[in-house]
DNA sequence: TCTCTGCGAATGAACGTTCGCTCTTGCTGC
DNA sequence: GCAGCAAGAGCGAACGTTCATTCGCAGAGA
């Protein structure tokens, strides 16, 4: 889909739209590779997974395989980069929901049922590592992380602005911790571990509930503060 | 980093004070090279990481090292075994806590705390990462998080059984997410992030007892939920 | 003496990548 | 329609490098 070689090349578009065209073939091949590549990067790892491993996963010899991508770190790249996108889109659905407690709710379990559904939970932990010591890579999950922070910030602001959060909340520490407690969660996969989603999403509401506070129960932990403190 | 590459030739040193034996000395030897290994590995990864880096951070050659660990993965081993030694540490001291609330934040500080003053979050990753490919890691890993979390489960139920913890809440599910929120918080190292370690400490409070609904919250969270149910 | 510790060149395997080659595809002029 | 042809797609042996590990040797301490 979004891979960086397609139609990279100043190649007249063919108009051929039987079956297969050549660069609709060209992009299926480079997905199956990326499908592979992941495949063998939860199994062994970024660096510990060889190109002659995704070759044979494939069924492509490298000399073929070298034509959609010009290196091993250009298919951690692509990975890296659907991911963001896909990121993004969950982050566009937040505002759909009634209040923001729901709102970031819903986010949160749907990135948790997403890394569950596609098994790619432990692919999540190899990317979080590589991005410590690869360039490329960090660049593309700051990126990534940094879409999803500003789409929660803008929307955490808007929120706040109506009222629906205790204004003594820090959105910074608020939103470091939010980000914390998701990917948590999500690269334990703890459904796989036999939680069900159902106890997983009352525990995020209780939790987003306490950090944001929002008015509905606010004087009632207001005034349980001031009577404890008393 | 306390080690900045102390001279440590194969000359003799005559720096000892005391007498050291062979014994002592080949332990502070090998307690060089997990060092030296650390910082090698979160610099690159394991994988990344050369036992030629190992050797040059030591200051060391492949031979002598090898008198020391018998390979790479020993290395990544006796790292991952010391981590699980220093966990349950961390664990005993949950006992001194006057309430659960208290006690799971205390450890969850303590956790967090540690990960930031040693630069060990990236480690952290690193070892978690490895986990899941490589055996006698996970095995390692697997047994230090076990650990942790039996402590946890025998503690959180004593609790219960002295009537602190909300009896409707489940403990199994509940003590996964403990995990996964406390791992997600170490790994980010939100300190250096800056965010305040004293807005983490808030944080997790509020989110433990969220959770846990000791019973003091317990009959104005009900109120809460029956007056908004009906 | 013998054992422990350390050295560093050497080893063979495995790695990412390249290259010359063949076969296929789809466009061109006729 | 079809021969001709350039370029795309694929192959797999080969390349140069780097890796974890080994080994024969040497000095030091008991």
């Amino acid at each position: 889909m979004d891979n960086p070689l397609n139609t990279a090349f100043g190649s007249p578009e063919p108009q051929t739209d039987e079956a297969t065209s050549r660069a609709e073939r060209r992009d299926q091949q480079a997905q199956r590779i990326l499908e592979a590549a992941k495949a063998c990067f939860v199994r062994s790892g970024f660096q510990g997974a060889s190109m002659h491993q995704i070759c044979a996963e494939v069924g492509m010899s490298p000399g073929a395989l070298y034509r959609y991508f010009p290196s091993k770190e250009s298919i951690i790249e692509a990975i890296a980069a659907a991911d963001r996108k896909h990121d993004a889109e969950i982050m566009a659905r937040i505002y759909a929901s009634p209040s923001v407690v729901e709102g970031v709710v819903q986010v949160g379990m749907d990135h948790i049922r997403h890394l569950h559904d596609t098994g790619d939970a432990p692919l999540f932990t190899e990317i979080r590592a590589e991005s410590m010591r690869n360039d490329a890579v960090r660049v593309a999950c700051m990126a990534c992380m940094e879409d999803v922070e500003n789409g929660f910030r803008a929307y955490l602001q808007k929120a706040a602005e109506r009222g629906e959060i205790d204004p003594c909340v820090k959105l910074d520490s608020l939103l470091a911790l939010f980000m914390s407690i998701g990917e948590g969660m999500a690269i334990n996969d703890l459904p796989a571990r036999g939680i069900p989603l159902e106890d997983i999403e009352t525990a995020l509401r209780a939790i987003m509930t306490a950090l944001l506070r929002p008015r509905e129960t606010r004087s009632r932990v207001a005034a349980n503060e001031s009577e404890t403190q008393n």
